[in-house]
DNA sequence: ACTTAGCGCTCTCAATATCAGAGTGCCAAA
DNA sequence: TTTGGCACTCTGATATTGAGAGCGCTAAGT
């Protein structure tokens, strides 16, 4: 981490302070009447420049006031900030929601982005739970038609995942049922991850007059592992970020609403692997994608079980106020980690 | 219908024609220059002056050129505009769509909504089809814990549903399972909206020793009927909108989310019964609903085993070509229906 | 060595003026 | 009934201007 005089670290507090508030490059008299000390404008124009010689912050054009970099903004997060609690109002709130009668998991996640995005007021993202961290509850087969089976997963907190199946041939409907009855004794209770694996080594275990059965089984099991959604993601509150206003710009919010939809991009930053626990905070370019170069993703994983299966997080321009975001980002997702592990 | 001389006619013709194409007044130099004899600007506009007072366009403001009114509109879509299939290359990439495998019923809505949206260039609409229209393939209790039992209904064209039922006491297993194998005996096959009332009727007649069993069996059926999603809608390709000249104004634009987002205007849009068969066309404030005043909604109804189940649409700047709309959603409604039949 | 007053300079933004172009409405003539 | 012609209106692009904000630099003060 770079040193900064103490005097340096307050001017770059009070720039990010004073930008995100005011969203106007800010002047050194606006520092120097905040400043602690009495200090004149001229001083802090010292420092600004040294400021920005250092890249941490920025004039839209000669003569006019600073904003932060991304580095600025960094800074800022890292060593700057300081720690902030979710205000008590935000705590009822996310109790009542999720106290309420929910009636299925779909609802849980649409509810949980929409919290999101209206307490930030800006995009709220969950990733649904990933299924291969889920503990299988009962497997089902339903024939739809002479080659095609439905195959049914239920996991243990209530998750329904469905995948169709094209046999290549009949298969009758009592050995559909032995098969049935077969599955959910071997696999009740296991991590869905390790399905397969188990199913397959048991095969190689077994050389018993079931072998056939078992092959078809494994097929099934196979061939029915949900495929899609693993990477569904919900996005609530986009139209938040729409109205602010550097995103009156036409050519940004175009880019902006393609990644959105697209989602695979927001899929795929928010399902990488964090570098560390906790929040992950990406500023800016620090994300690698383009489209949403103007803007900031805070990200936190949840956790069901002590294992983590997914994650949410908040889209919004660059300039926010992270301390307030993070915090509640942080607050949500333990709380939505709580609310699938009861459910 | 207003009586128009066909000169009229032709001349609104061209002005709704021009309009949709430049998005820019029409002026009178412009229709004399396109209209199928030779007449003056002049003669053309005594013309417009009579269309105006009727109300069918208007002028932006004075010596502009004139654009179409909602009547205009709603005019040229039932008298003046001509009928048109949809292109081949429509035809072939719908089929292409639909022929891949397609894993469950999620991802053919998506995939519909997003087939609408790319063709049309504006918003595809598709509701999910109401549960209550399809027919019951297998029901499902499978106990989360000791007081909730998931409810998961499967229906003939592999749509899966699930519902979590809080009991007021534990049911042994045992039970279970012989309510399970009774409701699947008694339900297979049948159209879901007549379950409840079904059972309920059953109950009545039957006063047998099972009636404790029976009445459990309807208590769960009744409560772990699927509430939610049945207004689901899928959109796609809002994108389209924004980037329409129409949408630089950012109110406009701001109003026109807030509607995608919310969802429930727009699922009452497309879930209202229409006055007729076939496509229907709301034009701008047809819709009743001020947030979108400036786009109209084209819509159709899909059905199942000739059953209506839901409907899809496409929603867009009220300047569209309807024709070609029009044919899109005729067209995609039936192949979507199709799809779901076969699947 | 640090701080500051002051001055000149730059850039933006809003207000204003100007002008060409498009289009109308209406009248009078064909 | 149609049309040529002309005066009038409104928009939109472009240029001009001036006030205001803010900076950098220098020289003087502490």
């Amino acid at each position: 981490m770079e040193n900064l005089t103490r005097r340096q670290q307050e001017v770059l507090k009070l720039i990010v302070g004073t930008y995100v508030k005011t969203v106007s490059p800010v002047g050194s008299r606006t520092i120097a009447k905040t400043y602690s000390q009495e200090l004149s404008p001229a001083t802090i124009r010292n420092e600004m420049h040294d400021l920005e010689e250092r890249n941490f912050i920025q004039q839209p054009h000669t003569s006019a006031g600073r904003i932060p970099t991304d580095k600025g903004y960094r800074y800022y997060v890292d060593c700057l900030m300081s720690e902030s609690r979710v205000p008590p109002h935000v705590v009822a709130l996310v109790a009542r929601e999720y106290r309420g009668r929910i009636d299925n998991m779909e609802t849980l996640i649409e509810r949980t982005s929409k919290i999101l995005s209206t307490l930030s007021e800006q995009a709220g993202l969950v990733m649904f739970p990933t299924f291969e961290g889920m503990v299988l509850k009962r497997i089902e087969l339903a024939p739809l038609n002479r080659r095609n089976l439905l195959v049914v997963w239920v996991t243990r907190n209530g998750f329904v995942q469905s995948q169709a199946v094209d046999m290549k041939e009949t298969i009758p409907a009592e050995e559909l049922t032995r098969i049935n009855r077969f599955l959910n004794q071997e696999l009740e209770g296991m991590l869905l991850a390790q399905v397969q694996t188990y199913l397959t080594e048991k095969l190689e275990r077994v050389q018993d007059s079931l072998h056939v059965l078992h092959q078809t089984a494994i097929d099934i099991v196979a061939q029915g592992f949900p495929k899609t959604e693993q990477r569904r993601l919900a996005v609530q509150g986009s139209r938040y970020i729409l109205e602010q206003p550097e995103f009156q710009n036409w050519e940004k919010s175009r880019r902006l609403f393609r990644t959105l939809e697209t989602r695979e991009h927001l899929a795929d930053l928010l399902s990488s692997r964090p570098i560390q626990e906790g929040v992950q905070v990406q500023i800016g370019l620090e994300h690698h994608c383009a489209d949403i170069w103007d803007c900031s993703l805070v990200t936190a994983q949840y956790r069901v079980n002590q294992r983590t299966v997914g994650s949410i997080g908040v889209l919004g321009p660059r300039r926010m106020q992270y301390e307030k975001i993070i915090s509640l980002v942080d607050f949500v997702s333990r709380r939505f980690g709580e609310a699938l592990e009861q459910w």
